[in-house]
DNA sequence: TTTCTTACA
DNA sequence: TGTAAGTA
């Protein structure tokens, strides 16, 4: 079972912390306009994590969640006020859902000739280790596997 | 080409 | 917020 370890996975650049965009590239990804980015950094809804010298503005994963949640809401017909408080609750179940994918994912490999994604222990014993892998019909399927089958 | 700040609509 | 101007 040649499996990837976590290790190589992150240096792989699948961790979303990583990720770094410029304010042109959040407003294409978005739909907000560079203006109001630059306009909602000066009422501090978001911030840059740095600026290129004293140049562009440099975003994170974060922010660009954030924008498209802000975005969203404005959309609905929103105020931008009301937009960034609905946003702020948001964003709590969003780094849950973000952190369980991130912790949760073990590694990736193939398991009986098929790929799938390593989820760790599935049992307080260690004993079986869960799997998952892409189904056409119903998404996503599950596998829980005995750790000495392996 | 992209981003920046400033300023006016 | 959009847009124009003049830069870096």
């Amino acid at each position: 079972m040649a499996f990837i370890n976590k290790h190589d996975l992150l240096k792989k650049g699948l961790q979303a912390e990583r990720f770094k965009f410029r304010i042109g590239e959040i407003a294409t990804m978005t739909g907000a306009s560079t203006r109001q980015l630059r306009y909602w950094e000066s009422k501090g809804i978001i911030s840059p994590i740095k600026r290129e010298g004293d140049e562009a503005r440099v975003y994170n994963h974060e922010t660009y969640i954030k924008v498209s949640m802000i975005k969203h809401f404005l959309d609905e017909g929103n105020s931008l006020k009301v937009a960034v408080q609905q946003t702020k609750e948001l964003e709590k179940i969003w780094r849950t859902v973000h952190d369980v994918i991130s912790v949760g994912v073990q590694g990736i490999g193939i398991l009986d000739g098929e790929e799938v994604v390593d989820f760790g222990y599935f049992d307080e014993d260690h004993k079986q280790r869960l799997y998952a892998k892409r189904d056409d019909k119903q998404g996503i399927k599950y596998i829980v596997k005995d750790v000495a089958d392996n």
